[in-house]
RNA sequence: GCCCGGGUGGUGGAAUUGGUAGACACGCAGGACUUAAAAUCCUGUGGCCUUACAGCUGUACGGGUUCGACUCCCGUCCCGGGUACCA
């Protein structure tokens, strides 16, 4: 009987599908394996033969973990969510949920017929309810989540709402030491706290949430009418349909990732995965240790007298007046310091307006700016020569707190030069008279007295620094003043949106902590403070000057004697204040020009080298010399402080930005030919560096971070690259994110108003005002009157947790049971595509660590064992159109015309030989084809390509399937190569796997529906082929080597076939080998054998050495490592008998004369003579 | 540019710890069976030189270590993947 693998395979897959043979449960006590495929998006094309490749390794895995007793969990699903069904959905008005069901029937339909062992049962749909019922359930513990710094885990939110009700909160805490949050969130009091606002309040705890909502520079898509992370973003193009994606400041909901970068960086160490995964991740993660330093800026005499006299004397232009508004305002947050300024210009209170006009009718002689920001303040009237400030104090100074806030903001402000004069409201309304007249008094007294600010901020005036310590003399005069009034501006004011005002703390901690610093190091003589040293003698010259820093981050402090300019990035906040008047339109024309370019622009011009000089100084911190200040696009904004120390001696990008532009390159790590290149190497002795000399450079960064924290101008740092993950989209067909707006407030849906289902809506498109498609859905409000958030999730949400919701994936209650998590942990092994390295396996990895965190799962990574797959690339076919014409010519001469390749169907060109009438069919435009033959063929030509659709080179496992059975198909497939490796799929060699079963097949001698085996005892020769394949076909299984697998069933078969084996002992076992990788074909056999279970339930065999062992080994004998002949010698012999042997031998005579020099014995390996 | 892989017959690939390079399969050639074809089975198959035996050569290229190197080290070239002015 003939080895019939229709019938064969519709049997059994009937057969497993009847017994749910492949239903997995929980048998506690049972030791568990948990493979697992990164389960498809279900698109339109189908399934290829490249999909299956993943899916039959781990099928093989699977039934071979299963005959080894374990209890195997092997799932599979649809991640279902997604661009395609979407953007079919806008295109035809099909609701997408239908696309993806019809798509998934087809899977389905396909993945059954190469008969997995999937558990069915465990389905999950990323798009159902059922299923983002719970990845809304986690966003929900995300959102109320904050990341404690110092247990280094996720809280809970109301924890931290605990602390601040009765501590406060100081950014300097451990818990609290991250970048962000320290930027972002002034200190506050208990009381603070308290007397906030619920919208304060909500803006605060946004900053700590891990689910957070901001204003965020975002990927946008126009195209695609959606942000993207930036895992989906690849050159400048969305990864997904390759349209152009734009930088854009949005309101977005995004995920804290970055506050697992540690975590997730330094547990990929314990992780068994593929080196260029894990090297992915370390790298998107970006860490790199350095150090801040920052760099004092030379004030340049002519173009701030300049500036002064056309902002304040003369009308103005706009663009000078732009500058002048922020000369002395914090360069990062100028920009939103702006808005809030202008805001507070339009809604002024009652006493502020009655200053103001007094102010503009008296001629004092002096000119004031309103709502003018210093530094990270606005105070509210400021003239700038001589500096005084005018502050109006509403109610809210009453608090202790506040009086605080007050005497830093003071300090502040001393430390910029200005003197700060304080009113009450009531003082202002009662007796504006009165008030000039102080104000009047005390600008004269200014105007004809100004110190330094050398002796004011930091000699002399001492105290004033230390009026920071909450005891300033200008906070005690005011304070006794404070009795009842009215409500103060900040409160009078209206909303302004979370960044805008999480920016107007009345205090910076920033600052703060350089003031500290520099005061360490200014009151005490030693060391001299780079004023001291690098401008001491001009201190006079200095005048009434702000003192402006540069704050750079570098990895290679101890090259700092090495830097000959500083670099800032175009967008950097401090390139318009302290750029020359010279400079100041070439500068602008640089800035505005990178500012046009697109991402894409600015990323293939990359190494271009451009830049420009901005005419402004700062002092080297530790020789005082003069460096010039550049902008060069090669810096970025976002990374680091956006600002570089140039060392062209030893950073390639300083390099050719110095040879470039002609400025100096000095080395200090010697080991390099500067003359040819930067030195960029990490060893190597310092030069020229002063107290650096002489030290390696290990050391010497060493020493040169304690330099710089020990004078107080920088401190040691770590930067990561990675960024916060983007999770809103201006979509549809996603999950939607269970947020509701009360009162503006963002505020998660009660979990047991789960699932917030996705409401039905009669467009897909973005509406007409451009919001997202839900908003659409007119009627759709929590509780009736709240709006919903009307973004949905990103594609990987589903994905990041589904690994948990197989092992207990109709759990009504619970995401998973906890004797469900308890018992399968987490995956063994992952097998999937290589692509999804710095995207989902990074987001699963963060969602598990946070559920560890909450102690819902028992592990720390979702999955132990990972493997790639390789691509199964496609062959496309193409021909040649003569230009203009609609004739084509064969592939070998297509070099004697003008032509354009088109891509042809390869099921009508096989073996690339065209069928022309087919062709002619394939489409309307080809109808009247004509064709120049070479020979009497049409020679296609032929190209190696992704498979797709669009390249008509897909080959469908179905046909396949057809024509040689599922068997086949997974046996070849597996005999293609490594599973790690990409490879074109060709069906040259199909024919190999395929007449190996049916070889097999006829081994079993089968006749009338059973084998006609014999039960006699093997013989010694089978047994030994037995049980050296079982022995090789586990060492392979296990090293996921499939390939040599399925050649070591073939040596089997050849042997067992000369030996003509027909011994039920020996093929029973080989059934059994074979049957994880040919199950249909295993199960028939089996069942032939009399066997009435499926071959499932059988027992992997043993191996067992007394099979194996050899009596004797053909020594190959070498001389001089090349093998001249062999002899067979006893395994028992020693070393001593095997030369003794070997030495004695009859043909070593033919090889050599004489007496050898060595002799190098093997045993059991080798013999080598040395002539 | 940087990081990670990889380069072996006509083809896919094997060689697991430095020990017989090319397993297994495809393809090709020859043969058997057959009226013939298909199917099946057998033999051969890295290159060069040879009737043959043998010999020489050979794992991208050039060096090195070693009794012995596809395997380890140094340099060069090429291919694939990741990443990109990340300081």
């Amino acid at each position: 009987m003939e080895y019939n693998f229709r019938e064969i395979e519709d049997k059994w897959q009937r057969y497993w599908r009847e017994n749910k043979s492949y239903k997995s449960e929980i048998v506690s006590g049972k030791k568990k394996y948990y493979v697992l495929d990164m389960f498809p998006y279900p698109s339109g094309a189908g399934l290829h033969v490249g999909h299956p490749l993943g899916y039959i390794a781990s099928d093989i895995v699977s039934r071979y973990k299963k005959l080894r007793g374990f209890n195997v969990l092997h799932p599979m699903g649809y991640d279902a969510f997604g661009l395609p069904a979407e953007q079919y959905a806008i295109q035809t008005g099909q609701h997408p949920k239908i696309t993806t069901e019809q798509n998934i029937a087809r899977y389905r339909e396909q993945l059954d017929r190469i008969g997995f062992c999937f558990d069915w049962s465990r389905e999950i749909r990323t798009c159902e309810p059922e299923y983002y019922k719970w990845t809304q359930w986690v966003f929900i513990k995300l959102f109320n989540s904050w990341f404690n710094c110092a247990t280094k885990k996720a809280e809970s939110i109301d924890e931290l709402i605990a602390v601040f009700s009765t501590k406060g909160f100081n950014c300097s805490e451990p818990q609290y030491l991250t970048g962000d949050i320290e930027k972002a969130v002034a200190p506050f009091s208990s009381d603070e706290w308290n007397a906030k606002s619920e919208m304060e309040k909500s803006d605060i705890l946004l900053n700590f949430r891990l689910a957070y909502l901001s204003n965020a520079m975002v990927n946008w898509c126009p195209a695609l009418g959606t942000v993207l992370a930036n895992d989906e973003v690849k050159d400048g193009v969305s990864e997904r349909g390759g349209f152009p994606v734009e930088k854009k400041i949005m309101k977005q909901w995004s995920l804290r990732i970055t506050a697992y970068a540690d975590r997730l960086l330094t547990d990929l160490d314990e992780l068994d995965w593929p080196d260029s995964v894990k090297e992915a991740q370390r790298n998107w993660i970006g860490k790199s240790e350095g150090t801040s330093i920052r760099f004092e800026v030379i004030p340049n005499e002519e173009s701030n007298d300049q500036a002064d006299q056309n902002s304040i004397y003369n009308a103005a232009s706009p663009d000078t007046k732009e500058l002048k508004d922020h000369r002395y305002s914090d360069p990062k947050s100028y920009s939103h310091l702006k808005k809030f300024s202008r805001e507070n210009k339009l809604n002024p209170t009652e006493a502020e307006e009655v200053l103001w006009e007094a102010l503009r009718r008296t001629s004092l002689g002096f000119k004031f700016r309103r709502q003018y920001p210093i530094s990270k303040y606005i105070p509210d009237f400021v003239c700038l020569d001589p500096k005084l400030v005018i502050e109006v104090d509403g109610g809210i100074h009453m608090e202790f707190s506040q009086r605080e806030n007050d005497a830093n903001k003071n300090a502040e402000l001393n430390f910029y030069g200005f003197e700060v004069l304080r009113f009450k409201n009531e003082e202002i309304l009662d007796d504006i008279e009165n008030v000039l007249i102080v104000i009047s008094n005390r600008l004269n007294e200014l105007k004809n007295n100004s110190p330094s600010p050398l002796e004011r901020g930091l000699g002399g005036e001492a105290s004033t620094l230390e009026s920071r310590d909450f005891s300033s003399e200008s906070t005690e005069q005011n304070s006794s003043d404070f009795k009842n009034d009215s409500s103060h501006k900040v409160q009078a004011s209206p909303q302004p949106s979370p960044a805008e005002r999480e920016l107007v703390g009345d205090s910076n901690p920033r600052i703060s902590q350089s003031l500290s610093d520099f005061k360490n190091d200014s009151s005490h003589s030693n060391p001299p403070s780079p004023l001291e040293r690098g401008l001491g003698g001009e201190a006079s010259t200095l005048g009434n000057r702000e003192t402006l820093y540069i704050e750079v981050f570098t990895t290679r402090p101890d090259t700092v004697f090495g830097v000959s300019f500083v670099a800032l990035a175009p967008e950097h906040d401090l390139v318009n204040i302290i750029t020359s008047a010279e400079y100041r339109s070439a500068v602008q024309e640089y800035v505005e020009a990178s500012s046009k370019k697109s991402e894409r622009e600015r990323q293939t011009e990359v190494k271009k080298v451009s830049g420009q000089f901005t005419g402004a100084y700062v002092a080297h911190p530790f020789t005082g010399a003069k460096i010039p200040v550049w902008i060069g696009e090669y810096v970025l904004v976002g990374y680091g402080t956006g600002a570089v120390m140039a060392v062209p001696g030893h950073d390639q990008r300083d390099y050719l930005f110095a040879k470039h532009f002609n400025l100096p390159i000095q080395e200090v790590v010697s080991g390099g030919d500067l003359a040819q290149e930067a030195y960029v190497a990490k060893e190597g002795v310092l030069v020229n560096s002063d107290f650096l000399n002489g030290l390696d450079v290990k050391a010497a960064v060493k020493k040169a971070i304690g330099e710089i924290e020990k004078r107080g101008i920088g401190k040691g740092q770590v930067n990561y690259r990675l960024r916060d993950a983007a999770f809103g989209r201006q979509r549809y067909w996603g999950e939607p994110i269970p947020i509701f707006y009360e009162d503006g407030i963002p505020k998660t849906i009660s979990e047991t108003d789960l699932p917030l289902v996705l409401p039905e809506i009669d467009k897909f498109q973005p509406t007409e005002s451009g919001e997202p498609p839900l908003a659409r859905a007119a009627d759709w409000k929590y509780k009736g009157k709240f709006n919903y958030e009307t973004t949905t999730m990103p594609g990987w949400a589903g994905s990041s947790w589904y690994f948990l919701r197989y092992m207990d994936s109709n759990n009504e209650k619970e995401f998973v049971s906890k004797e469900a998590v308890n018992y399968w942990q987490q995956v063994d092994f992952y097998l999937g595509g290589a692509e999804h390295a710095t995207g989902h396996l990074l987001y699963v990895r963060f969602w598990t660590k946070f559920l560890y965190d909450l102690n819902l799962i028992p592990c720390k990574e979702p999955a132990k064992k990972l493997i790639n797959q390789g691509m199964i690339q496609g062959v496309s076919a193409f021909v040649y159109r003569i230009n203009g014409s609609n004739k084509f010519v064969s592939e070998g001469l297509k070099n004697q015309y003008e032509t354009t390749a088109l891509h042809v169907d390869i099921s009508i060109a096989p073996n690339h030989i065209l069928d022309t009438e087919k062709f002619k069919l394939w489409r309307e435009d080809f109808k009247n084809a004509e064709f120049i033959l070479e020979g009497d063929q049409y020679k296609c030509g032929a190209e190696v390509e992704k498979m797709s659709k669009s390249k008509y080179n897909v080959v469908n496992p179905d046909d396949i399937i057809e024509e040689y059975g599922a068997d086949t198909l997974r046996l070849y497939e597996m005999f293609l190569g490594p599973l790690e490796q990409s490879k074109p799929w060709s069906t040259q060699g199909i024919s190999g796997v395929h007449n190996f079963l049916r070889r097999a097949w006829r081994l079993f001698q089968i006749e009338n529906g059973a084998c006609k085996l014999s039960d006699e005892t093997p013989s010694a020769a089978e047994l030994k082929v037995l049980h050296k394949t079982i022995k090789k076909v586990e060492e392979d299984v296990e090293r996921f080597s499939f390939n040599t697998t399925i050649s070591a069933f073939m040596i089997c078969l050849n042997e067992l076939s000369d030996l003509k084996c027909n011994k039920r002992q020996i093929l029973e076992p080989f059934t059994i080998l074979l049957s994880p990788y040919a199950p249909h074909f295993a199960e028939e056999l089996w069942s032939l054998l009399g066997h009435k279970e499926s071959i499932t339930k059988a027992s992997f065999p043993i191996w067992k050495e007394e099979y194996l062992v050899e009596n004797e080994f053909e020594y190959p004998i070498s001389i001089n490592g090349k093998v001249k002949f062999k002899i067979n010698l006893s395994l028992q012999l020693s070393k001593e008998e095997v030369e003794k042997n070997v030495m004695s031998s009859e043909e070593l005579g033919k090889f050599m004369q004489g007496t050898p020099k060595k002799i190098i014995v093997v045993p059991g390996r080798i013999v080598n003579i040395v002539v």
